[in-house]
DNA sequence: TCAGTAGCTTACCTCAAGGTAGGTACTTAC
DNA sequence: GTAAGTACCTACCTTGAGGTAAGCTACTGA
């Protein structure tokens, strides 16, 4: 979908990231939209699933608690053209779709757990953090100088 | 912000979460706050951003192209407040306001770096995926049997 | 005969993400 | 005298992400 119908006038500048390492820094590079496949609220969810083991539609839609229907189709859809999920259709009634990891896929996903693996670890200290602000908030800090709210220096 | 305005019927049930590891799948979960935080499409490359080092406000609307003043500040209030950057006020004229990672912010971001630097060496076979899936669809398919488009199987 | 099932697609609608632009306060450079 | 740099905040408006619901297929079991 996002591949395909680049404007003729931009293909050139586009062919050398095909061939070239990305650069996410800057704003055209194509790695910006990877990066917002896999990043994207159901993306990430959807390859930590994956990286359990094949999955039918059905059964991804009940491990990710909260994505409809269509959020998951096109989630799917994206990853898959990007090359990181595969699509298998079983010619049954009632239909049966598998989907599994690439390779390439499953590089990405590993990252990605990593990632969640350490959210789902420390959200105990991320609450404390957030704790810590609003008394900061509060508080006008303890005994010294400084005025309202935010941290300030004296350069 | 997100921590602080939590109806009051909810704090209880949210209380656990402050205590135990998150669950990514489940829909109520803070963790997925979060996630949303850390994986947002400004977050990410802000997170990576400074782990070269500190930044001045200017320095990283510069460096992470694309973003508007308004994005990120958001953005760094939102992982300021989760604990992951350090802001630094200098009380001169014209304003500096220095930013940083938090040994917190470091765990998250170098996971992250992790995930970006494979999408930057890995661009070109995304691309190829990408090729690979728009000539599939046009093309039935080689010799043998299958229909269109998407791949099946005769279970 | 009719409901139920799995995996979608489509149309419609809402709400939040995010862009644009203007204001602020002060200084330095032209 | 005025333009530009610096780090914002606020109001306004547009765009798109994402939710809901209905439809579709072709079969099975009640």
């Amino acid at each position: 979908m996002t591949a395909s119908k680049q404007p003729k006038h931009l293909r050139k500048a586009m062919a050398k990231w095909a061939e070239q390492r990305g650069d996410l820094y800057a704003a055209a590079c194509p790695s910006r939209g990877v990066l917002d496949h896999v990043t994207s609220r159901w993306g990430v969810l959807v390859l930590v699933a994956l990286l359990e083991g094949t999955h039918r539609f059905s059964e991804l839609r009940r491990k990710v608690a909260g994505v409809s229907e269509k959020m998951l189709a096109q989630t799917l859809h994206a990853l898959e053209e990007d090359g990181f999920v595969v699509r298998e259709v079983f010619p049954v009634i009632p239909p049966r779709v598998d989907y599994s990891l690439t390779p390439m896929g499953q590089e990405v996903a590993s990252h990605i757990e990593a990632l969640t693996d350490w959210i789902e670890d420390n959200l105990p200290r991320v609450f404390a953090a957030r704790a810590q602000h609003v008394s900061r908030k509060s508080a006008p800090e303890g005994g010294k100088a400084g005025r309202a709210g935010r941290r300030e220096s004296s350069a």
